[in-house]
DNA sequence: CTTCCGACTACACGCTTGTGCAGTAACCTA
DNA sequence: TAGGTTACTGCACAAGCGTGTAGTCGGAAG
């Protein structure tokens, strides 16, 4: 499928395949540069080392992301999502969970695009700072627990129609509240009290 | 603190310390052995094997959680989480994350109790099955991205009031509608054309 | 043809990992 | 006091990790 690329190249999309998959440290660099079907000599000669290559793995899928879609920290509009750029995405948040700065960066403009949104709508919020944090880590959850999802649904997430229930899922939870303004209320006060208990202590 | 308890216990407690900070894999034997001030050879013959430790983090966090709330799995109420059921969660979590059997039995109580919330409300929703996963899914990830949320709040979760906040959020989030019907509407058509277009090809 | 340089491989080094195991100290039972 | 079980330590082992490095191959430049 892609044994017609460079073999750098075949490196990266490697990479980027098992960093997504088993994290920073599950993935060794044999088994990448088994999977591009190299030596592990020719990865460090291209990367310099499991860091390079991971630096150089942030930097080309956000880049690819961006072309892709200009602004592509703005998956509030979740359609248009085909494999390839879901396993990007997985790969970025992954990686900026293992503590890259390049996926912090993308955090960073997550947020900054929220607030932006924020703006244009009439959302009564209490702490945008707290809502805006919220509401993105809820959205990348989606790519965080990939196998959980696809074990409750029965089909991988991966596959665009499974992927589809998922965006009609976000797209119901979206649209309207889930709790009644009673409900709202009473948690309300309860936490209310629950802080005024502390600041007291 | 907890240096009168018994060793096999310190063990524990430093497991699912380490477990919940560093994941399975990134904690050591040798880690947890030291932050429970053991040799690792005690470690080996209180609990057989680091799966074996792991197992019983796992068997213990359940029955201290469900001792506590005795439907643990309901954080639709996500009050009266101390620091302490906080990081019994989030070690639960990122067990179930890293494949344990007891975490996806957990995660399936979680759904099933999603079903059951959502038969007591007057919610449409389209697919039940994919909806209520997604809420388990995001609200887990108030735990998973503990780390990425304390840094956009510039305070750590764990701390009371900050993760009263983070409570204070997810209620603005769930009690009121976050896009208007005409965009609800707009995008389901969005995603009716893209399934359309799928299942064509 | 020679020279050179980047792509590429094979192999070995030092380190850390989980595990195995022999040995010691403490404590209960008879 | 003697004996056996349990708690506990220290060390050694094989495997796997990221990394270093000497060396081969092939094509472009002179």
């Amino acid at each position: 499928m892609s044994s017609d690329l460079t073999a750098r190249a075949r490196i990266r999309d490697a990479a980027i395949e098992l960093f997504a998959e088993r994290g920073i440290d599950g993935a060794t660099v044999r088994d990448i540069a088994q999977q591009a079907d190299v030596s592990s000599g020719l990865l460090r000669h291209h990367f310099g080392s499991k860091e390079g290559l991971r630096d150089a793995c942030d930097e080309w899928a956000l880049s690819e992301l961006t072309k892709i879609s200009g602004q592509f920290t703005e998956f509030n509009t979740l359609d248009g999502l085909t494999p390839r750029v879901q396993q990007l995405q997985r790969y970025l948040i992954r990686s900026t969970m293992d503590g890259s700065p390049t996926g912090a960066a993308m955090f960073d403009r997550m947020l900054e695009f929220g607030h932006q949104w924020l703006g244009t709508t009439e959302l009564k919020v209490a702490d945008p700072e707290a809502f805006v944090a919220v509401v993105a880590v809820m959205k990348m959850s989606l790519f965080t627990m990939r196998d959980l999802l696809s074990r409750a649904l029965g089909s991988d997430v991966t596959e665009p129609v499974t992927w589809a229930r998922m965006l009609q899922a976000t797209l119901d939870l979206f649209s309207q509240p889930l709790i009644t303004p009673e409900q709202a209320l009473q948690a309300r006060a309860a936490l209310d009290r629950l802080t005024a208990g502390e600041e007291a202590s």
